[in-house]
DNA sequence: TTTTGAGAGCGAAACGTTTCGCGCTGGAGG
DNA sequence: CCTCCAGCGCGAAACGTTTCGCTCTCAAAA
């Protein structure tokens, strides 16, 4: 492997001019040619550790999500690490497999590998150790949730008008009872999509019964048992909304094991894989937060940070959801 | 941030001293207590950049998968990211979105990031690049498919035996004209199921109809066309088995806009994705690849190269798939 | 002709480690 | 009591860059 000082023994240059010449400073005509020539014929490739080491940066950003098997999360991390690296930085994934202890470590282990700058979706990490990666100067951006009384860059969805939308939907096809599955009660995730649930049954003036609220985790197994409970309570729901996708794959084979007919016994509404509506009879009514967008807007507003510019810091981007009704939502007949 | 050097000034010793308490190297007791010490009140933490410049190794692996959105392979990468932080690696992971040239230009970029080793699965990358890495010592592990011409471990499923088992499946239920739906003809993957398929015909001596096997790409808009296609033959299969995840998805979104009906109209078989199979109705019956195994075999094969050891190089792992044979395949009634 | 200053190149220090080779110490063996 | 040697610790060089502050050149301005 050559370095910049077989370049500059080759061109007859100081290494200080090879270096110039290599980001982007003023270099004779003459010597660019030769340099370029040197560095082509040499097979000259900057040293990035070495680079690092003067510059303080890694140019690598860690990406910290609950689970690489979940297509929501791998959407957006896609679209992220696209655009991250037209701009020259590698990400770094770690998955801490929706286990809080295992999100600190990984955590840990990303801060120790120096990274640059962050985009999290977090469980509950320790938000000192938050803190003090935006006391050092390295961008933090949480994905899908933000955490309570930190400041900090967020990009989610509108989980508050996506359930409202959702909700909406159902009861003005006159479904008065309607149940919702929703993830663990402390996530904000959660939270929000509860709320809206509530407030549409505010503003519709429905009454609202508590049992029909059911908080599981957000798993195919929690999906699944979830509607389950829902059914075979004795005053059963007309109509269901799920609200991840993969409670929304364990609500779909519950729906299958119990024979239940859709829409004519429950009418149903799913969550974040548009695919799947087509794939299951009949069509699945989807919930779709906008995947691509969040993850771009996540990388830019990371670059921006990472140049620097601090502007409306900390700055929340929430964005709109898409409601599909399908087939599998029908109206109440009472 | 504090250096070695801190450690050093607050301890009273050496950096050499400290730099051996580091990596483990004999220090008397009474001193690895005070730089235990010194080290957690300055909160020292090893600069990555620095050691890598000195040991010529950046403690970092690079992953480079078709498809972040694609389950088949986040599963595996998340089994390796696992495994590899465990032995202190980070892994800087790209996706090259299917497209060869997109593959060429992250595989430089990885490259340029100074990885010390890799684990890939290949469209179509320049083999001379490959085998720059291979001279350079950095290990290259292939996934999923083999490349033609190319010394190198690999780690992959049996594809052959999984479609001659899928097959093997129909034609002992009496099928007699069986649909395969494959991925491109110039993939090793492809080549390899369809051999599968060939061959158990010929055990079985089942006179093969070409115009069954289709081609098309693992997408799936290519899997809806193909089941299409073959359903809408005048003299149509009476069973398919759909060579992906992805082509599954459209196949299944090609029954239920076509209306066919499952099994008795039509046996079928899916690929990779268990869940599905509960998703759908009647359930699906399924080829499951072992994600887990796999992403563990890469990993663990890695890691031994990066140690050096080189032991029967070069190996290629070729694991057993597994059948799931549901109500999605029934008898064939003449 | 002299002055000025912009443009280009250069030398050297610094970034935070690892590692080589050497020297010191103290206990075991003769 | 002397000799050895193992065990520790130390100083210094090196890894490949970036960057600061300097000098040199040459053309334009005076």
């Amino acid at each position: 492997m050559s370095t910049i000082k077989d370049v500059a023994k080759y061109t007859g240059l100081s290494i200080a001019t090879i270096s110039k010449y290599i980001n982007g400073g003023n270099v004779l005509e003459e010597n660019r040619v030769i340099i370029k020539e040197a560095i082509e014929k040499l097979d000259y490739r900057r040293n990035e550790m070495a680079r690092g080491l003067k510059t303080n940066k890694t140019m690598t950003i860690g990406i910290l999500i609950p689970s690489l098997e979940n297509i929501f999360f791998t959407s957006i991390v896609s679209i992220i690490e696209d655009h991250l690296s037209k701009e020259g930085y590698g990400t770094i994934i770690c998955d801490f497999r929706e286990d809080a202890d295992l999100e600190q470590v990984k955590l840990e282990f990303l801060v120790n590998k120096n990274i640059d700058g962050i985009i999290m979706v977090s469980y509950g990490a320790d938000q000192k150790y938050i803190k003090a990666l935006q006391d050092k100067q390295v961008p933090v951006i949480l994905l899908d949730r933000m955490l309570r009384g930190l400041e900090c860059d967020c990009v989610l969805a509108d989980n508050l008008n996506a359930s409202y939308q959702a909700v909406e939907a159902l009861i003005t096809r006159q479904h008065k009872r309607i149940g919702i599955i929703l993830g663990p009660e402390e996530t904000y995730t959660a939270e929000e999509r509860s709320r809206g649930y509530i407030r549409v049954h505010e503003d519709y003036d429905v009454r609202i019964d508590n049992a029909l609220m059911v908080s599981t985790d957000y798993t195919v197994e929690g999906g699944y048992k979830a509607l389950s409970d829902l059914w075979n309570k004795p005053d059963r729901p007309s109509a269901v909304m799920v609200t991840n996708y993969e409670m929304t794959i364990g609500a779909i084979m519950a729906i299958n094991d119990l024979n239940i007919r859709v829409p004519d016994e429950l009418s149903i509404i799913g969550f974040d894989n548009i695919q799947m509506s087509k794939v299951v009879r009949p069509p699945l009514s989807i919930v779709e937060q906008p995947m691509k967008e969040i993850g771009m807007t996540a990388a830019k507003l990371l670059v921006k940070r990472l140049k620097g510019d601090y502007d409306s810091f900390p700055a929340t981007y929430r964005l709109k959801t898409n409601i599909y009704i399908k087939e599998s939502v029908a109206k109440f007949q009472g």
